[in-house]
DNA sequence: ATCTGGGAGTAAGACGTTTTAATCCGATCC
DNA sequence: GGATCGGATTAAAACGTCTTACTCCCAGAT
């Protein structure tokens, strides 16, 4: 087999396999000529590392868990990015599950991880259940939480304030003069969405106006744009509010669509706005208006804290990152005025 | 520590650590009472097999790597969903890494994968330089090239159909009417855009027609929204073909945004076809037609052909599987009664 | 009664690396 | 010149699992 160890590289550079080890994780500790001698053997031989050994008897791996609800969803594709970009400048390698938002899978997700001795697992949970979570940090594996709030100061997470991004969005279209709006949202039980929602209640309230009447909530069982499309005319038949936030952009996509299919122009007789900033809010048919989440940062963040937890755990302080979204105007609720502006650009 | 051991296991159950670790791989050697306590007292103790030993001392992991060129891409999104769930099926794990088409990234990958001593490498190359793969299978490593075809019979790779994929695109909008086309193609390095505009080439040319002056090509340095909105309004000041191809969705996206904004009429005026199919494509204002990819099943058949591969070497035939594109027609470029037929559905 | 065969389980030695304690050796100090 | 020190290196024992060869024991055949 092609497979060479640390005894024969010891052979060829004349010295003990420990020193090679040595020259591999403390290379300050070996004399610079024979250093040079072991990294020339290491070459001509073509010698890798055997990192299973190596994790075996260090007691520690040098890989991270990473389990997604959905991968598809490009929200969570920038947050795997980020977190790639930040595991790999580290030297970490990242193991990678798509939990698909199925209990069981995440299951089989964290015991590839446990199996794997990971050294710590990057997870957005689909359920509030921590009992699973808490068994792998008494195994020792660290565990960050990604876009979802601790409960608990011990325990770190990385997450966006959704309810804050709700009331961004309504607080804007609010501005705008609209008084009677629609929400799109996706399922109430998940997180992100409750969340958006009681914040767009929260801005109506604060504006003097009776959430009950003011918001039309529209619960759509997925947040695809077909399903915003359908919301698109269900309010198209049951009359239109002045302006609509959708709780994600795919849903936006599609309930654009449907009005400028209808004939309904946008941001003229109903504005607009989604939520995430993906790319092709800037790209859709009117330019659509969003509510932009440091998704890359989110993953990077999430991963530095999860290498410092377990690299200094003695230093190490939990913390609960949260981001503020941010509002992002483009033409489906731009003013007259500014619409007028960026034709002409 | 938390870690538990299969001889602390063996202790429990009053076997031998042999035994256990029969139990978890040749169960049927085991007599049925004896499995059963063995599994209680693994159960008991929260036992979770210790990978990294376990490959060590089988010599094989139960591991696959995945180097992607642009996770951000859907298009490789939907295959690494369908690796992940290939691979998880067939109960391996998968290590991923975005070369983001940097060689050396791509090469740092490919170590990390040598290291962790992966089954097998799922790589969607960045050039043509086989070295290093042909060096990881000197490693015993099995490589599966993946929306690239191989060479060479001994390897096995699985694609699409680039050319026919091309040739289908022009000859629908031939069949359309259309005599001057346009082809919005990314980086003519990247094999996938250079292979699409030789199938146009051919299309052109066996309908008669010289590909010099009926194809106009404008290439585009990255494959984005924003890049094909530029194109556009470089052919809407040079003069508009009949009809466009665009090399990905992004770029057609981007490319029916702005000839919509400045008031030429889709599939009117112009009739526009992109590629790949993306889930925005059936979402954006005009609906668009486009070249279906089986991205979903390139993961999963990529994925088993390599595991077939590792698992099974004695009776593993190498193959170069070819997947047929599938054209998807709809508004930007359905004729004028299918149009009407569609606004009324 | 002895032999044979086979099913069930065990003992012990790898796998390749890291790490601890020990060794070596030349330089420095008194 | 002997003792001491400290830097460089080594020997050897782990880490947890798998696997090979072996033992044990009982059922069935002779």
């Amino acid at each position: 087999m092609g497979t060479v160890s640390i005894r024969e590289v010891a052979a060829r550079a004349g010295v003990s396999p420990g020193t090679i080890s040595n020259v591999l994780n403390r290379p300050e500790r070996v004399a610079p000529e024979t250093r040079e001698r072991v990294l020339r053997a290491i070459r001509e031989l073509g010698f890798v590392r055997h990192g299973s050994a190596s994790t075996l008897r260090a007691g520690q791996s040098r890989t991270i868990g990473l389990s997604v609800i959905d991968i598809g969803n490009p929200f969570f594709t920038d947050v795997a990015a980020g977190v790639e970009e930040a595991a790999s400048e580290l030297g970490y390698a990242v193991i990678f599950g798509n939990s698909a938002g199925a209990r069981d899978k995440e299951e089989r997700n964290l015991l590839v991880f446990a199996e794997q001795r990971v050294r710590g697992v990057l997870i957005t949970p689909s359920d509030d259940d921590r009992a699973r979570l808490d068994a792998l940090r008494e195994r020792g594996i660290g565990v960050v939480l990604v876009d979802h709030p601790a409960h608990r100061p011990d325990e770190c997470s990385v997450a966006v304030n959704d309810f804050a991004g709700g009331q961004m969005a309504i607080g804007h279209l609010l501005s705008l003069g609209a008084r009677r709006i629609g929400y799109v949202s996706g399922p109430r039980s998940i997180r992100q969405c409750a969340e958006r929602g009681r914040g767009a209640e929260r801005a109506v309230a604060a504006a003097g106006l009776d959430p009950e009447t003011a918001i039309e909530v529209v619960e759509a069982p997925v947040m695809t744009a077909r399903e915003g499309q359908r919301a698109a005319a269900s309010l198209l038949a049951s009359g239109l509010p002045d302006a609509v936030f959708c709780a994600n952009d795919l849903l936006a996509v599609g309930f654009l669509r449907e009005l400028l299919r209808a004939g309904v122009r946008v941001p003229g007789d109903v504005a607009l706005i989604g939520y995430d900033d993906i790319d092709f809010a800037a790209a859709s048919a009117v330019s659509l208006s969003s509510i932009r989440q440091p998704t890359h940062r989110l993953g990077r963040i999430a991963t530095e804290l999860l290498l410092d937890e377990c690299d200094h755990p003695e230093t190490h302080v939990h913390q609960q990152v949260m981001f503020q979204p941010e509002l992002v105007v483009r033409e489906s609720t731009a003013g007259r005025a500014q619409a007028a502006e960026r034709e002409g650009a």
